[in-house]
DNA sequence: TGAACGTATGCTTATGCGTTCATATATAAG
DNA sequence: CTTATATATGAACGCATAAGCATACGTTCA
């Protein structure tokens, strides 16, 4: 008997351990959750909307004002704004003709703490 | 006297709030920092690869073993492990023919933790 | 109402990325 | 050394996406 199994469409192993493989599996997200999650990071994963948040973390702003910190062109700006609101990581309120933005969530504040420090360690140990 | 700031480049608005905008660029943070963090958060935006970190988080295994768990072909997978370990978030040792990885890092699991808890909570809220 | 301003959005282009196919490398067995 | 197996990697294809341009929308003011 040469293999353990043999489920055709995978891989042609037959070293596969079974009983971690179980593990894993079991450990699986929902695909729900799974597309979720990617998507809330892929939300972090553009520097100028990690500076929006940054600069949102510390106070509310302005379209305007965005455009002014970040030194991008306010359509640019606005199409990220767009993105952040999607994904419910910011909220906005209307003021005469300005739009004022401000984070959203207390999560997202936890997220980018985190990573920091995983990032600087990182650093540190080059 | 029409606005209180001009500054060409950026933006024609003559709204801006000088304090507000002071406060965001003081919370800048290094560009160095800036591209690692989403360069972190760009392995984090695939489902698959979250699926890879998920089911490293509960045990060791080859890469036959996480053909078998994704349901992916091998060279999909020895990719996808080829990003993780540029990123330094999983590591392997060689044992014969086979290849085993595990994680890298203890941070990653606080940050699935963390941003886990922002998406269901979100779920909720729905 | 009309003009000016702040902001949003559709379209386009350039670039990036995930997967697959083909092939290369590494280890083990005969 | 040859063959088989496990994994890695380069090239290419298709899709997603960030940024720029032009323009539309919403608000204020005259």
């Amino acid at each position: 008997m040469p293999a353990e199994k043999s489920r055709p469409g995978s891989c042609s192993c037959s070293v596969v351990h079974p009983q971690a493989v179980q593990l894993a599996v079991q450990a699986e997200l929902e695909t729900g959750t799974l597309i979720a999650l990617s998507e809330l990071f892929k939300v972090f994963s553009d520097p100028s909307r990690l500076r929006i948040l940054t600069a949102l973390s510390k106070t509310e702003l302005c379209v305007c004002d965005l455009t002014e910190v970040l030194g991008m062109n306010q359509s640019a700006v606005s199409h990220q704004l767009a993105m952040l609101r999607r994904a419910r990581l910011v909220r906005f309120r209307r003021d005469g003709k300005s739009v004022f933005y401000a984070l959203d969530d207390a999560h997202i504040g936890k997220i980018l703490k985190v990573a920091l420090e995983h990032v600087t360690e990182g650093r540190i140990s080059l």
